[in-house]
DNA sequence: CCTCGAAATGCAAGTTTGTTTCGTCAGGGA
DNA sequence: TCCCTGACGAAACAAACTTGCATTTCGAGG
């Protein structure tokens, strides 16, 4: 029946068969890392300590990054999402480095990224309240002097959030 | 020694504390919601069924949202970050709607967020290749008419990515 | 074709962790 | 004053996680 694989076919189906069935175990996780082993094991076809082990090695090897509960800003009071965009004045490698350690040292901002294009990062600002984002923006932005101007978005509507990875499968 | 306090003093006080220590229990399950609740007892000073019962409550009142594992989009094979302003032809409420459901749908839009200012979405989207972005682009902007113009930035370093929402205390 | 070794698995026992139960205490209102 | 509500701690209980060991599988090399 399904033999007389070619020797490289059957080892791509193989690993696509172990990727997949990794997808689907990390793809359970990524919605709900509290699910019990018995049950990621009956989803993936395997025994809980596998499933155990996998997770592990997955987090030795940096394929899992974390583990984390996500918090509902509006619930705890910090109800406004604000998106920069920043241009410097300067892309000297020291100055692109100090604005990053210090974007990153700032706990309203919730995720940077240093992009390409019209700008050189993209900010997501946690705050509570304008008032809040303003303050932020003279110790982020005009006390220094390397930025040359930045575009302020505010979220009317978080449509989907989340760190979810697509994976195959 | 510590009485006679005025009753709305008093009550702010235990409130103000209440929600500190709420905080300091949230920032753990923010950073690890592995952390057994008996160390999360310990560092709030509260026994390991009074932080169960804390994490049930903020659970079923929508304080936490979720509990999740990150994956590391570059070791399972989507490395490329990208960020995308969309503007629309048209801003009626029907197809806003209908764009909302159409970028949540996308395994790939990792994040998608309606927003004031100069564009009408920010898109935050995960790919394997710049190949995979243009034909989602293709997908997503191109294939509907009522996406006006869009603009790209490629992340070149994820300098702070999560959804840590700051908290007092 | 066969054997070997590395890696992954299942099973079963042991251990930690999470969950429930129960009794107690403090604050608020009738 | 008394009762009620809500939250707590201690202990018992249930569930999940973890480990050791024998077995299997797969690829490499003889």
């Amino acid at each position: 029946m399904q033999v007389c694989f070619v020797r490289d076919v059957s080892i791509a189906c193989i690993a696509t068969l172990t990727r997949q069935f990794r997808s689907r175990h990390l793809a359970i996780l990524q919605r709900d890392n509290t699910t019990p082993q018995r049950l990621i094991g009956e989803a993936v076809n395997l025994s809980a300590p596998a499933v155990q082990r996998r997770i592990k090695r997955m987090e030795q090897t940096g394929v899992i990054a974390g583990n984390v509960a996500l918090v509902a800003p509006a619930a705890v009071g910090q109800p406004i999402t604000i998106f920069v965009e920043v241009e410097l004045e300067s892309e000297r490698t020291e100055l692109i480095d100090a604005a990053k350690r210090q974007f990153s040292a700032a706990p309203e901002v919730q995720q940077c990224y240093y992009v390409t294009g019209e700008a050189d990062f993209i900010l997501i600002i946690t705050v509570a309240d304008m008032g809040a984002y303003e303050a932020l923006t003279r110790k982020l932005f005009f006390d220094s002097n390397n930025v040359r101007k930045f575009r302020t978005f505010v979220a009317m509507d978080r449509v989907k959030v989340g760190l979810t990875v697509p994976l195959p499968g």
